[in-house]
DNA sequence: TTATATTGTCTAATGTCATTAGTCACGCGA
DNA sequence: TCGCGTGACTAATGACATTAGACAATATAA
């Protein structure tokens, strides 16, 4: 006994992530994720602060590896077209890690977590910067994201737990789904412009 | 000791209705809700069958509720009025019982549970049933709904887990969004009609 | 090379919760 | 008044998270 296994916090959140994503983010414990690494449950305390601190650090890594993701995704499109491909990234994301995808709800407010808060401000980030190089009226960018990212949430959170009955062409009314937005958000910037001129 | 209370399921549901709305589904817990009802908590498992059973009781509470919200929002409505008072009322009732809006998700599957899978299809069923009466073309009906009540329940459920970063204008936002939605669907009515004729 | 400090794991103990089994008081109907 | 069912109870078990403190393995310094 006491011999070290070198364990380290990356080990740590992959075997995390492991779990989260197979089977649910509630199944990770620190007693379950303790028995995958061949460790005991207190030993954990040496890597990650509690089960709240284990679960910070997978918000962390999921929203660094989603910001990687969209980036790459949106990379070299602009507009209607890096909307599109942003949100089809994130809906792959969360069928991918379903796990930590559920982490980044509830979101920490800034004066709770500076740092969490701002790791996931990454990604609003990304599609504010698109909608901004999209000439609408800045009045207007607020509501359209929020609007964006509620159809986009909505429909993937609702994929997750089953609230689709019926499970016919669901890639087909996702299309619909953010079509519809990101049409509507397009249609908003054809007004900005003629307004311009 | 040994006395009896009277207690019963409705006196158990409230009072677990109470808890979740007020502390977070996450916080409702036998033990938690004995002490609500000055009681130990092996006695709730006379009134419902366990931790499991309590949340399904409270699921069912959840849908009954809502149902009669949405249906009486809608009345004498059509169209997209009836559509939009139904998404105001379902945030409404989201702001109103955080803790039972909760419970719909997950859902079950009617193989695993036909009976909350039946009482949950109720609000769905209303949004059928005025898509419905509205003259679109049946194949865009349920892409239509899903896009809907995902940028509903997107919006709500980012919403209540403090998703927006900003505090400005959120109901100004919830306008957009579901105008959004219900404006498209009543362009597909428009040029569902149209091509009728 | 030996002594020392640090590090990573361990065991032991405590407290919270869900759950099951079995007990017993209350009050209604015969 | 008797008896019996209902609805509470206590006791016990097992899964967790968490803390404290022991100890072995490694790294560092003399």
């Amino acid at each position: 006994m006491g011999r070290k296994l070198g364990l380290d916090l990356d080990q740590v959140v992959a075997a995390a992530t492991q779990i989260a994503d197979s089977e649910g983010l509630g199944a990770l414990s620190l007693a379950s994720l303790a028995s995958a690494l061949g460790v005991r449950s207190p030993s954990l305390y040496t890597h990650v602060d509690g089960l709240d601190g284990l679960r910070r650090q997978l918000t962390f890594h999921a929203a660094r590896l989603l910001t990687v993701e969209l980036t790459d995704a949106a990379e070299g499109l602009e507009g209607t077209k890096a909307l599109t491909a942003i949100a089809v990234q994130l809906r792959s994301f969360a069928h991918r890690h379903p796990g930590l995808y559920e982490t980044f709800l509830p979101a920490p407010t800034p004066d709770e977590d500076p740092d969490l808060a701002s790791a996931l401000e990454g990604p609003v980030k990304l599609v504010g910067s698109v909608l901004a190089s999209m000439n609408i009226d800045p009045i207007h960018v607020i509501p359209l994201i929020r609007a964006l990212r509620s159809a986009v949430h909505g429909f993937i959170d609702l994929e997750l737990h089953a609230g689709f009955g019926l499970p016919d062409d669901i890639d087909d009314s996702f299309t619909t789904t953010i079509n519809l937005v990101i049409e509507t958000i397009a249609a908003v910037e054809e007004k900005a412009m003629l307004d311009q001129a």
